[in-house]
DNA sequence: CATTTTTGTTATATAAGACAACAATACTGG
DNA sequence: CCAGTATTGTTGTCTTATATAACAAAAATG
């Protein structure tokens, strides 16, 4: 690879410039980032998992509490998730359309909906969990063990303590 | 799992419907709950300690890759964030605006931008990252401790491999 | 009773993120 | 060298997520 006799050679030597590996500087140490990277990749294994099931993972929050709730009141079912109650209007429609959960008439208050799964809903929780478990929390497990997934559980419990 | 059963006749004691801590069910054992709980709260008190720096978490984390790596390629910082670069426009327009940034002619490349911290941008990071230890790793370490924090660091890099 | 609070809802705003397209530039194989 | 292809920064557009304000109906309060 002689130099082919080029007219106005690059001042610059070709180094072709590799690809370092991005030093992280200040954000190595700082926890919320390093948080933030492993929740995104643990959604997005979640998100594979469900695929086919169209349940992301407010969905599937929100079907878990009914299920274990039954008859709750949907400001408390918002409210346990930290879901605006706003926001959780549209949510809920969405579950209600596909015939997942109910809003039925709150006994002794008429303004309040009482929040159940429908048997279908309950059916499809379980179901959707099963896939969980079998695909998601299994690669979560092999990455991570599971006696340090309960260390961790209790660490970040720690964390949300901060909230 | 439980029949959504009226509550006809509770086992314990007549308490009337008062505010019950609300089961979570599946939630309780699926890791990116708890993790997307956890990182919440992690940025809430990040979002408090950077009041009056008008910082999010993002802006900081542009800013330390840009000073850890002065003149790296506006592609890379936006690939080592995960940020998709056409969104990674504006973020950097705005500290360019707040002159904390800039985008240089990259030698050797004339599609490329080359960035840097501008000096201002050197102070504001440095007296930001200051702020942020006496304060926000501070609560962090309260609640947590050194030694749990830099375990809790291990676990969630093991978890961001799945991604 | 009158007043205040709660509940569900709508409307609206902002931020974050994904995706497609495009022009300029760089790279590649012939 | 050229033609086709890939990369870079950018704009535009969509979709989610999230926050706030306002409102009517109902409940709670005093």
């Amino acid at each position: 690879m002689a130099a082919p006799r080029r007219k106005s050679a690059p001042v610059t030597a070709e180094i072709p410039e590799e690809k370092q590996p991005v030093d992280l500087g200040l954000l190595d140490n700082l926890l919320g980032y390093r948080l933030r990277r492993a929740q995104l990749a643990v959604f997005q294994d979640f998100l594979v998992a469900m695929k086919g099931f169209e349940l992301r993972p407010a969905q599937f929050s929100v079907l878990a509490i009914i299920a274990a709730n039954p008859g709750l009141k949907q400001s408390r079912v918002s409210e346990a998730l930290g879901i605006n109650r706003a926001n959780f209007v549209a949510l809920l429609d969405e579950l209600e359309q596909r015939k997942l959960a109910r809003r039925a008439p709150a006994p002794g208050d008429r303004r309040s909906n009482a929040l159940y799964l429908t048997p279908k809903g309950e059916g499809f929780l379980k179901d959707a969990y099963r896939h969980l478990v079998g695909q998601h929390e299994k690669r979560v497990e092999a990455v991570l063990g599971s006696a340090d997934k309960q260390l961790l559980l209790g660490l970040l419990d720690k964390l949300t303590a901060l909230a």
